[in-house]
RNA sequence: GGAGAGAUGGCAGAGUGGUCGAAUGCGGUGGUCUUGAAAACCAUUGAUCUUCACGGAUCCGGGGGUUCGAAUCCCUCUCUCUCCGCCA
């Protein structure tokens, strides 16, 4: 969430920025600061109560170790007030607080200046494309035909096991599948990341310190037993390493890769964009997470979509970078970039990854700071993450993009990884 | 799952009702000494809110209670450790 300080600091720029994301925020900002500015008022007048309290009570400690037992006891006698005094203001001020806070986590992140306005997905800006179109035989068909034919993925069977969208992967699916998890995150290591493998449920804190809650329960798995929540991506554990911590300034940026299964409930999806691989309830994911210095983070940005736009070429997929629009950016989001593979079987592009700089609005959230030698206070982080890659809609494009009359050619950089380089 | 023990500052570890944000040691930082380093010695070293500032308030796992006053007493939750059981 932003402070309340940031806030109150630019009014107006947080309005109109956030007009961008299409959201009203003029009246919620004034509710905001107007609230705060009762919070430090009653902050004030509760603190001023448990001061008195504090001196008289010192009092008292000090008649009654002197022996003057009747002088304390009449001072004990004024202290019933005192005390009401004091339940009084504590009792509004945490209402406040708590009022306040409940407002700060309804507004969404402002978007960097570079966003552009837009209603959705069809506003995005393309600012890059790369990569080789396949000129595909007659007779290409989409990766559903293909998986079945070559038997690779069984969506039938996870039926059985799960229910729909939990498909299971067989032979040589299987094989490419863990290929390119390894492949994936041997990049992300020689990038310079910390390969991490956190748990794939998570509890409720670690739910909104990344912003899943307490908005989007309905996205996720839920466990209700335990209360625990099934990932949906592996940026809610790794990024919840530094929930509560205060980094070394030096030690930035923090940096780590995680291989985890990702469950999404998806709830209202149908038709044939959902057909195949091109969206599942579980599928697997490598993510790259950085902790930056907020003077840092756009250059970070910046190395993040490299890394990523590394990883699609050497897959040797057509790809494209679109810059979100306001209206298609996520709620904890600055500045996303999405990767897009072409599906040339399918005719379309398949969205493989989001690239985004969060700001500190995750990190105020997380209460993840760093802190220089020669700075008084701890100050906030920025946090980023990025998919490196999500696997099916990969899969789905290498199947369809590489197929040729002899069968479907392996992606040289898997060879080593798979051991075949033709399924 | 059963029984017991425990949770204090970056770490180790004292403190069982009053001046304790908390002894001491280690670590960190700055300094003295030294040609330099080590050692030794001295000083300093948590966070949050509030205030222009001085200052004030809060924090000893979380929450609640008793008391004029709680790290210290009571209740409750969570977690950790030990033993037993079960088990990949």
């Amino acid at each position: 969430m932003l402070t309340v300080k940031y806030i109150a600091d630019n009014k107006e720029h947080v309005i109109s920025a956030l007009a961008v994301k299409n959201f009203e925020a003029a009246e919620i900002v004034e509710k905001v600061i107007a609230l705060d500015t009762e919070r430090k008022s009653l902050k004030s007048q509760s603190d001023n109560a448990q001061a008195e309290m504090n001196a008289l009570s010192k009092e008292i400690g000090g008649l009654f170790k002197s022996g003057k037992i009747e002088e304390a006891n009449a001072a004990k006698a004024k202290t019933a007030d005192m005390k009401e005094n004091i339940k009084t203001f504590s009792a509004k001020l945490s209402e406040v607080e708590q009022e306040l806070q409940a407002l700060l986590v309804q507004i969404p992140n402002v978007p960097h200046p570079s966003v552009t306005p837009g209603k959705g997905e069809e506003d995005n800006v393309e600012v890059k494309n790369g990569g080789e179109m396949p000129t595909l035989a007659e007779g290409a068909k989409p990766h559903w035909d293909l998986i079945k034919e070559m038997d690779l993925i069984d969506f039938e069977l996870g039926t059985k096991i799960t229910g729909a969208g939990f498909p299971v992967y067989k032979g040589k699916g299987a094989k490419l599948q863990r290929a390119l998890i390894s492949y994936f995150l041997d990049e992300a290591s020689d990038a310079g990341y910390l390969e991490v493998t956190p748990p794939i449920v998570v509890n409720e804190a670690s739910g909104f310190g990344t912003g899943q809650l307490p908005d989007k329960e309905g996205q996720m798995y839920h466990c209700t037993e335990d209360n625990l929540y099934l990932i949906p991506t592996a940026e809610v554990p790794v990024t919840n390493i530094y929930r509560d911590v205060i980094v070394a300034e030096e030690e930035l940026p923090k940096k780590h890769a995680a291989y985890t299964p990702c469950f999404r409930r998806e709830a209202g999806s149908w038709g044939a964009h959902v057909r195949g691989l091109n969206r599942l309830h579980q599928f697997d994911k490598v993510e790259i997470v950085q902790i930056a210095h907020p003077a840092q983070s756009y250059e970070i940005l910046d190395q993040m979509v490299a890394h990523v736009e590394g990883l699609v070429k050497n897959l040797g997929l057509p790809y494209r970078i679109m810059r979100l629009c306001g209206g298609d950016l996520s709620f904890t989001s600055a500045l996303t970039f999405d990767f897009e593979v072409f599906s040339a079987a399918q005719g379309r592009w398949l969205e493989v990854s989001s690239v985004s700089n969060f700001e500190n609005y995750q990190a105020n959230r997380l209460q993840c700071r760093y802190k220089g030698k020669d700075m008084k206070k701890p100050e906030l982080t920025h946090t980023l993450n990025g998919s490196a890659l999500a696997l099916p809609r990969i899969m789905a494009a290498i199947l369809e993009n590489n197929q040729t009359p002899e069968g479907i050619k392996v992606p040289e950089v898997l060879v080593r990884y798979t051991g075949f380089d033709m399924i």
